[in-house]
DNA sequence: TCTGGGGTCCTAGGACCC
DNA sequence: TCTGGGGTCCTAGGACCC
């Protein structure tokens, strides 16, 4: 049996966790810029606020019913996570974690009645120790304990903890469930079933395996398995990523080839960090940049401009400046550049390197000083020592209005915080 | 005026091989 | 007039996830 535990409206849970002046208060948290509401409490979903939802477009509602707005605080949420998953870490097996706010873990090592009580005293453990509301749900199959989560966590009743075990409960629980809410039917799938007349999940577990697989693929037929209770989706964490990306929308758009310049050099810096981080070097560079999409009313530009990296690597100030010199190739003055980003690709360990016989770059002593570099980084905060092209001016591109504070993890925070 | 960021997997089609 | 069959690899784009 899986079981599925997912931190409630995380975002929001994570901003109250130290501000529990907020408890029953509509509260969301915002996307980079401020955008797009990304999390929200349940008295913001009753208000009608949908995720997604751009800010500018419910604000007289945010401003008349007192809504609490967050910008997002990543450091934040990934420093609670941390602390949620070592509590489930702790005394489960076969341990998977999914996202920010979701893990996987088997419940086998304890006899099948006691498995809810077993769960119901983790959600206990994990609200008291961290502060995070959480929902399990357990099933033979992971689709099927994601909609038990579910459950979990529209019922009070549960206790925070759901089970599909029966195949009576099973068909219950799918019964009552919309089609479009199971995990990987989106959007295209959804519209495809409601035009051959599923509206639930157990119409479509009643089809057949060939109608499934001619409708929607491999991947839906995946699902048609798990939703009939069988294990078919391996979810293993990859132990290397094989992108990594860093991109970021700006305030306003920017036209300045040194500013934009500035902000590729910094993702690509970020980027590579991570690179390093998992011991990996890329094989290839993607630089982008392009126009707001939803301007109709200007012309639309996209550049994006791939790099084969002749000698696979980390290096950061060997990526800026592949990356700046790509950009330099594609820039065109004039246009109004409203988002950018960098992707490093083909990412193999270390160790798979392949020298170029014809290499003049002296790897080695550029490897040294990275790790001087890095190490400055680590004792001394981010950024503490950076490359020329990462701060050419001082303008800020980014706006964030609602933060909260680095309340674990910066030290300057924590005394504000015991100071108050 | 104002609309996020970071991933994975699958598929179709083209290039190429014998 | 008639022009094969089978395989691999790569890539771009779509769909999905949180």
């Amino acid at each position: 049996m899986f079981a599925l535990c997912d931190c409630n409206n995380f975002f929001v849970s994570c901003e109250r966790v130290f501000r529990p002046d907020l408890e029953g208060r509509p509260v969301v948290v915002l996307s980079g810029n401020d955008g797009c509401v990304v999390s929200r409490s349940n008295e913001a979903k009753a208000l009608g606020i949908k995720m997604g939802t751009p800010l500018y477009l419910i604000k007289q509602l945010v401003e008349r019913e007192g809504v609490v707005c967050f910008s997002s605080n990543f450091s934040l949420y990934g420093d609670l996570s941390d602390r949620v998953m070592s509590i489930i870490r702790q005394h489960t097996s076969r341990f998977e974690q999914y996202s920010i706010d979701e893990c996987f873990f088997s419940v086998d090592h304890v006899p099948a009645k006691g498995q809810k009580a077993y769960c119901e005293q983790l959600v206990r453990d994990i609200r008291r120790g961290v502060g995070i509301p959480v929902s399990i749900g357990i099933a033979s199959s992971k689709t099927l304990a994601k909609v038990a989560s579910k459950y979990a966590k529209k019922y009070p009743g549960y206790h925070g903890v759901c089970e599909i075990r029966t195949d009576e409960q099973r068909v219950k629980a799918l019964s009552a469930f919309e089609i479009g809410d199971v995990w990987g039917i989106g959007r295209r799938a959804k519209a495809k079933l409601t035009a051959a007349g599923i509206s639930t999940a157990l119409q479509f577990a009643e089809r057949s395996s060939v109608f499934a697989r001619n409708m929607l693929n491999k991947p839906g037929l995946l699902t048609w398995q798990e939703l009939r209770g069988q294990d078919v989706i391996d979810i293993t964490e990859l132990p290397m990523k094989q992108s990594i990306t860093t991109s970021r929308t700006f305030a306003t758009a920017i036209t300045e080839q040194p500013l934009l310049e500035e902000q590729i050099a910094n993702f690509c810096a970020h980027c590579a960090r991570q690179l390093r981080t998992q011991k990996s070097v890329a094989q290839q560079l993607l630089v982008y940049a392009h126009t707001s999409p939803f301007r109709t009313d200007q012309v639309q530009h996209y550049l994006s401009e791939l790099v084969m990296l002749p000698v696979a690597t980390s290096n950061s100030q060997e990526l800026i400046s592949y990356a700046l010199a790509a950009f330099r190739r594609a820039y065109r003055q004039g246009v109004l550049y409203k988002k950018a980003g960098v992707v490093l690709l083909k990412i193999i360990p270390e160790e798979a390197v392949v020298p170029d016989l014809f290499d003049v770059k002296d790897r080695d002593r550029d490897k040294r000083l990275q790790r001087v570099l890095d190490h400055i980084d680590d004792r001394h905060g981010k950024r503490s020592v950076i490359f020329g092209s990462q701060m050419t001016s001082e303008k800020t591109v980014y706006k964030t209005e609602h933060k909260s504070p680095l309340y674990t993890t910066d030290l300057r925070d924590i005394i504000t915080i015991h100071a108050n």
